[in-house]
DNA sequence: TTGAAAGCGCTAACAT
DNA sequence: ATGTTAGCGCTTTCAA
């Protein structure tokens, strides 16, 4: 721990260069309209004092404050033990680096932590707010419009259109994966392989992810046996669960499409204990394509992409152009001014040896 | 996107009370001396507009931000592939948050991102940081004994004692594992087994814990082959590479001791690659106890396990402690008031199926 | 116990 | 082009 010095002030730099406290900050913040020579003393006495502008007092003013929160909501471990997570982290980073703002991270563990984000939301601490991991019935949502803080959705919101009050002027906005589109893709590829009885092991079906990728699914396989759909939870271990349930009750199966590569890794092993060969008995198709696990599965699996990373770079700068928009308040609608909507990342199949 | 509606202030709330603005911050504050009606009257004024404080109105003054910055400074994309990060930001997070602290997430990409990271730390924005991943020769720990800022460093920090200026006023504070101790541990666990010429895959060497792994095997395995260790970089692909280089100069060997799971779990693979049966042939122990990972190897990984989250945890909360303390400035030395000193975690091993 | 008033450090009108 | 000045919303002496 190291002791605190005592920062100089606008003031401070204002007295050393011989200027008022007004030209400083207009060479701070680069404003235009100052001679080169007083530019110059200014920038001198900056760097002597080591001058750094305290964001408290400026934000106060400017109602700014170059933070953006991201709101992890997710009660299960399972996030931890997924790098998604932190993929789409990395590509907020990336983002909001670029724009000179900060990542404020709230976790939410339970209940009892949604009225503390909310909380924090409405005290105007950031710009605006990142938010991940809906469920159907999360609470969130609410919050967040209560707080009345620009937000942008990370995956599609499970509430139905109907259930919020009719707002068209501020649609929700998010970014997503082509989760049906891609399942299609991939149930269409074990089709495609000569496979006949193929089975799902769903996400957990409170979450839109999971739904979607379950109806890309029957989109392919319209009158599929209800017991070749089995539900997981996006963890190994739920992986193993479905897939001893689809091989009791369909031991004749010949393809599995998992909702995640997590839930794959899982069918894998179960797949190998009951001595079932992958690709040549059982097809196995995962989604994610989440590197550490899906390169290094036995076999390697074969699976649907989804740029995670990406995602959380476009969920940034939906958010950043927003929030510029909003700032030049009722400017033109230009096209680069028009009101950002939501976007729909296409995915691809990535073939490796497991079907 | 959400129209930001202008938030009520103190003054709002005062005149709705009928107080003065200082009797209502007495109240929002829970500072003693207000009398009942009085903390009533202003309770429901509060609860009525919905007021929230101005953070940035309030640091401006008090000077305290109740956020504290984690900076990860990992180059590589390893961090992002490894629940190591996520389960230390999870304790960190939970303890902050029961602290009514922010978590600040600054991620660094490469050398240009210091820059900022210091620029921040300097900028009075953050109450404190808690610090990860260090390298050797990283310039991190300069720029923030620069910027002033109280630091908890997780992981002993690797730069030698003597390169920094004498300061034994503020010892540098850090929450690490017994790398050493645990390694030493793994290392006996395999001798005990019978094994007598012992591997190990280290870690990158620029880390101290990986030096400290090392150093643990080396303590047990007093006259090692220097063949018989190999340098990875705790991923599974290094861990590949580390163990066929083994393999080739020591083709007798019987047992490894990888430095990390991840590493373990690329060692395995190659190890079933070339036929060799774990543990019967090859006796294998990994460290961390990373869960995904040790548990769902085949076998499944002996392992050395350390509890990540409960070191986030308590780096957040020697790092509060520590910002307490000051705050009571020149307050008597009691023993809860005795500055924060490092601490070192236990480590236990792990019987699964690998040694 | 409560209120009045003085800033915290900065930006942005408005003057010059 | 530069300086003067009035706050931003809050906490905290100091008086009453």
């Amino acid at each position: 721990m190291t002791e605190t010095a005592s920062r100089p002030t606008l003031e401070a730099v204002a007295a050393r260069a011989g200027v008022s406290r007004a030209t400083v900050s207009r060479v701070v913040n680069g404003s235009e309209g100052v001679r080169e020579p007083l530019v110059e003393r200014v920038r001198r006495a900056v760097e002597e004092l080591g001058y750094v502008p305290n964001q408290a007092a400026r934000s106060l003013v400017t109602r700014r404050h170059d933070a953006v929160a991201v709101v992890i909501a997710e009660p299960e471990t399972r996030v931890f033990a997924d790098p998604f997570f932190a993929l789409q982290l990395r590509g907020i980073s990336k983002e909001l680096t670029a724009h000179d703002s900060q990542l404020v991270l709230l976790l939410t563990e339970g209940r009892e932590d949604y009225a503390r984000v909310g909380r924090y939301l409405a005290g105007g601490h950031v710009d605006g707010a990142l938010v991940f991991s809906l469920h159907l019935d999360d609470p969130l949502p609410g919050l967040i419009r209560g707080a009345g803080v620009p937000t942008v959705f990370g995956g599609r919101p499970g509430w139905q259109d109907g259930t919020r009050s009719a707002e068209p002027a501020t649609p929700t906005v998010y970014v997503d994966s082509d989760n049906r589109g891609g399942a299609r893709d991939a149930v269409r590829h074990l089709v495609g392989l000569g496979r006949v009885r193929v089975a799902h092991i769903a996400g957990p079906l409170d979450q839109t992810s999971a739904v979607d990728r379950l109806d890309g699914f029957r989109d392919v396989m319209v009158d599929a046996d209800p017991r070749l759909i089995a539900e997981g939870d996006f963890t190994p271990a739920g992986g193993e669960r479905a897939m001893r349930e689809l091989l009791d009750r369909c031991p004749d199966l010949d393809a599995v499409f998992a909702a995640n590569d997590l839930a794959a890794s899982g069918a894998l092993r179960v797949l190998r204990e009951r001595g079932r060969r992958v690709p040549e008995d059982v097809a196995v198709i995962g989604f994610d394509d989440m590197l550490p696990v899906a390169e290094q599965t036995d076999p390697p699996l074969t699976t649907v992409r989804q740029d995670i990373e990406e995602m959380g770079r476009l969920m940034a700068r939906l958010l950043l152009r927003g929030l510029e928009r909003r700032g030049r308040e009722d400017a033109v609608e230009d096209i680069a001014g028009a009101p950002p909507s939501s976007v729909v990342l296409p995915t691809t199949l990535v073939r490796r040896a497991s079907a």
